[in-house]
Formats: C-alpha cells, structure tokens, sequence
DNA sequence: GGTTCCTCGTGAAACGGTTCATAATGTAGC
DNA sequence: GCTACATTATGAACCGTTTCACGAGGAACC
C-alpha cells in the first residue's frame, strides 16, 4: 500500500492519469466493462486497486439519476413487530436486489419529517412509512414529487397512496369480544395516543363491541393512555392503576411489549392472571406463547404486510395505488382464559 | 395546487427563474437566510412553495460535501439485542443531530459489503458494522480512505479501528461455570458458526472453563451449529438432538431467541426444565424473566454499547481509535436452578 | 462631492461522475 | 487502393447544488 493522501478521495480522473486513460474510460470500465479491451481494463482497474478508489455516489446519481435502495420509517425499531416486518420487506427486495434503510420515527412527526426529507434528498426510489399522525399531507406531497410512498400498518385516507395494512378496529374487537365471553363487563385498555391510528382504530375496535353488546362503553370501558410503547411504558401504566387502588378484571393491552410490562407488575404484586385479572395483548410476538402465562395475543400477519407492501412500491410510481387490508386474528392463551377442566 | 410537470423536479434554476433572481439567492435563501433581504426571501419561499422543490441531496453532497448521517449493520434486524443496541445508538446521535440508517446483513458477508459500499458512496460520516466475518480487511481500507468505522460488538483485531465490544469469552465462561456449579458434567451448546466471532468467543469460553474444571472438552461438550440464529433455529436444533436419542442434562444457548425455540420444544416434549434439562440463554432480552421457565441468561449492557459506539464515531475520524470491552454479567433464573426450599 | 463601508445580489466555477457524438485505428471486401 | 464497417477510446456537455470573488447601490462621514 502506497502512501495515502491525507485527504480528498481519489476521484475517477485520478484514477484515468494513473492508468494513462480518459476519464469516460475509466467509467466504462466501471460500468460497461465488456465495451472496453481487456489489456486497458486490466491497466485501470490496477489504477482503481491502487489508489482504492470509490465511486462517489452522489456524483454518480446525480447524473444517472435514480438508486435501487428503498426507505421504511417505522415507529420503534426496538419492536418486534415493526422488525418482523422489516424482515419482510427485505426478503422481498432481496429477490429484485433492492436495498433497504430502517429509521425510527419513535412516534415523532419531526422526526419522520427529517427522514423523509433525508430519504428524498437522497432519491430512494420509494419510501414506506408507518406514519406518526394522522396528517399525511406531507406523504401526497412527495408522491407528486415523483417518490413512491406507501403506507405501513395504516389504511390510507387518499385514493391515490397505496396502503398495505391490518385491520386493527376488527383487532379491537376481537379482543374485547373475547374478554366478554370470558365474562368481563368492564375493560381497562392500556393504549397509545390516538394520534397513533393504529391505537385509535382498536379504540374504536372496542367501544363497538362493548356497545353491540349493550354495555355502556362510557363506563365499561377506562382508557389510560401509556407514556411509551413497550414494558416500562406498560409497568408504569400498570402500577399506576393499581396504586389508585383499582383493580380491574381485564387488561387489553397495545402491545404485547406493554402486556410484557403487565405481566412483570402483577407478577410481583402477586395478581393471579388470569383468575385475578386477564390480560390479552397485541401482535402475538414470538416470546408470548413462552410466557410464565402465555399471552392471549392479536396475530397480524407482520411477514406478509411486509412483504406486500415492497411488493407495491416495486411495482413502480404508474401503478396504479391498492390498498390491501389484511384481517387479524385472535390467539386464545392461559392469560385471558382459565384452562377447561 | 397548480399541476404538475409529470417528470423532471424542480431544480433551484426553476424557483430562481420563478422568484427573478439568481441561482444564488435561491441557495443563499436555503442555507443563510440571514444574507437575504425579508422581501426577496419570501419571494423565493413562495416559489419554493409554489414547486414543491425539494433539494437534490445528491447535488448538495457532491458540492458540499459530508453529512451527518452514520449508518450501522447489524446481522439480524428482527434480533432484540441488536434493535436494543441500535436504540442506545440513536439516542446518542440525537444528541447530536445526527441520522441513522440501520441495515442488516443477515450473516452474509455479500450483503455486508453491499450495504458498506452503498453507505461509503453515499458519503456518510461513518458506519457502525457487526462484521460477518473474521476478516476486517475491507473495513480497514474503508477506514483509511476517510470513513469512520466502528466495530460493534466484536474486539478489534486492528489497534487503528476503534470497536465496543462485550467480552464473549468470558460470557461463555459465566455460563458454563453456572452450569458446573449446578451440578452438570456434559453441556450442549448450540452455537452459531465459529465465523461469527461472537459465537467461537464464547465457544473458547465455555471449552476454557469446562478445562479448569478438570473435565475434558472433547466429551464435555458437544456443539451443535444452529441453521439461523432464531427460535425456529433452537427449536430445529433441538429436535434433531432429541431425536437422535440424546437427552443431555444442559443446554446453553446462543442467544435467547434460540433458548425461546428451545424451550417451546421441551415442554411440547414434556421434558422439564431444570429438571430433565437445564437451560442458558445468552443477551437477557426483555422476555426473558417473564417467560414459563424464566430463563437463564447472560447480560450484556446493549444501551451502553451502542450510545459508546456512536461516542467514538462522533470523536471524528482523527481521535484514536479505543477499544471499550464491557463485561458480561449471568443473571440466574429458573431454567437453571431448581428454587431453593 | 468624494471616499469608505455595508448590505444584497450576481454569475460562474467547482464537485465527480455518466453519456454521447465523434475520432482514431484496424479489418474485410472488392 | 478504396470504401465500408467494427471496435475502442476520447473529450466535452451535463446533472443541481454551494461557494466566492465581485459589482451595484446606499448610507455615513469628513
């Protein structure tokens, strides 16, 4: 290894005097190799080696244009859920040799905003993005701009944005129409803002079968909302609760992570799930069927939503926009529901 | 909104001709406002407006320069430990306004120097990387052409790359050493390949112990090589293993994903645990103490790692490289060691 | 009224690639 | 020996920004 300069990266004309070539030949080589003879390809690539040259990337896009890597913007990288769809998405891309990016929102528009913008600026062919609110202005702005957008976990409110999402009101539902076969007639739902569709919609998902089942869901139903959407958030909310001396007979939780909390708390407070209390979660995450009392869950298919959703924003921007819908489905477990005897 | 020209996006030249000024007032506006007169800067606002222009980040990178966005590969994306990691990372960065973008190389070397040229070309400041392999080479070179490198979770074989790492060997040591302490004379352990350091570091350690112990590694210990590094890996491991006819005393697993496949095998098998079987996990996710058999595990500080490495990142590539190793700690749960009475 | 200083705005030169029309060279055919 | 045609290599234009030396126009001062 020869000395290197202290500091520019060498650039494709230093690679060109090095080999004795013009520079449209060394980019050739790079990118038509089989235009070029091979005693000449051989010398520049010797010159590449040597000085160990890199593309620069932003120079070779900003004239060629476009990039095969896409973009996902999910709410928390540190969910399971939102990681076994991005196992999905990459599996899909993998087959077109496509790139993927995660970025995590963590609830924040600001923050989903910066890397939008990022994404954009740097011309990915497509962004997905679990969206932090409700407002998707910004969302249609960047598909007339010419970047593909597709919504994640979330039905789109616009014709024109494709969307790739489960059903979480039918979600909401179900859980509470389980935990009112199993004899509650009240439900205390630990949820995320409603700024946070998702979490609106399996409100909504839940007054509807408390009300279609004549219950008031003004008193059937208590809403706390929890600070952050995992354990600790799920433990503080849990504690909370029960140090205000309530002690409810079922527990829905957003999450299986917030459940996961739960869990730990009445554990320690020695309340007996589910004779005490039921506890039913959200996403039927791989652990919750291990658990010391395994986790009635809401499965949503994370590998399929992934998957489809690469699936639109490879179909290209002049597709027309689909919005696919898939239907959750309630796994039943020792944490909601006394075993037969 | 006026319609759209249904290609090419507005370039500066665009809102400049629109606003009637020059391609530098535009840009002026852009990034020092201040130099502007208020009256010309709204004009060019509105035309920024009015074109839905967005900055070409490629145009600006090339011209400008850097960018303050690091990226980081890691080998599982769905792999708690490393989203644990990963959220230590981001919330360092935020500190500083900078950007994350987080890939996975799923193991695969190829897709490791896929995603490390991509993060090279596009001139990010540095790049956190779980190498796939034992041969850092290309990560050396990458180094020396100017982009600062970090080794996550793995030593540094090289004193010019700095790298946070826990130390494995000494994890692999905690767990055998708890599972001789309980009693056991022969452990199985079910690895990942030896070319992830991780997993022959750990393997060192386990054969190290079993030696001071007086035993002999050769029939001690028995290495199992899992197909992937999750639960549907344990659980096909184990089930291969008990098919054979083999019914060892311990296990020690991996990770706890793999523990988690493990131990839905064994109780569909009905085989106790501790009991029949006592079982170790390794990185102490989250559900581990909260699971059926809360299990054994070794802890590794996944924040700290990750808000160090983005420390060092952010020194700038001139700091000297350092070499930050955590240790491990065993957190002794219920799949090992039958409660006291 | 002339000099000096400031504030704004301009225009052109980079940045480092890709692409394309064109030139140079060699080969074949007649 | 001339034309026709490949095959390779060249060089300049171009992509869309940022940056910087410079000019125009006022204000302030003597």
């Amino acid at each position: 290894m020869t000395q290197q300069a202290a500091h520019r990266r060498a650039s494709i004309a230093d690679v060109a005097r090095a080999a004795g070539v013009s520079v449209g030949t060394v980019s050739n080589v790079l990118n038509r190799p089989e235009r070029v003879l091979p005693a000449t390809r051989e010398r520049v690539e010797a010159a590449i080696e040597e000085l160990s040259f890199v593309r620069n990337g932003s120079a070779r896009q900003l004239r060629a244009g476009t990039i095969t890597t896409i973009g996902a913007i999910v709410l928390d990288i540190a969910n399971p859920f939102f990681t076994d769809v991005a196992r999905g998405i990459e599996e899909r891309l993998d087959r077109d040799d496509f790139t993927l990016m995660v970025a995590s929102s963590d609830d924040d528009p600001d923050r989903e905003q910066r890397y939008l913008r990022l994404f954009e600026e740097h011309g990915v062919q497509g962004v997905m993005v679990v969206p932090a609110t409700d407002d998707i202005e910004h969302l249609l702005a960047m598909r007339r701009r010419g970047t593909g957008v597709v919504l994640l976990d979330r039905p789109s409110s616009d014709p024109s944005i494709s969307s790739v999402a489960v059903d979480d009101v039918r979600g909401g539902e179900l859980a509470a129409r389980h935990l009112l076969d199993e004899g509650h007639t009240r439900i205390v739902f630990l949820n995320g803002p409603h700024t946070i569709r998702q979490c609106a919609d399996r409100h909504e998902g839940v007054v509807k079968e408390l009300a279609a089942a004549g219950l008031d869901p003004a008193s059937a139903l208590q809403e706390i909302t929890v600070t952050s959407l995992n354990a600790e958030g799920g433990e503080a909310a849990i504690r909370r609760l029960l140090e205000s001396g309530e002690r409810p007979t079922a527990v829905f939780c957003v999450n299986d992570l917030v459940a996961l909390g739960v869990l730990r708390t009445l554990r320690t407070e020695n309340i007996a799930v589910p004779a005490d209390m039921a506890v039913v979660g959200y996403d039927d995450v791989a652990f919750a069927a291990e658990l010391s009392t395994p986790l009635t869950s809401i499965r949503q298919p994370t590998h399929e939503l992934g998957a489809r959703a690469a699936d639109l924003l490879l179909s290209g921007p002049d597709a027309t926009a689909e919005h696919v819908m898939f239907q959750p489905t309630l796994v039943v477990r020792g944490s909601s529901s006394m075993p037969a005897r």
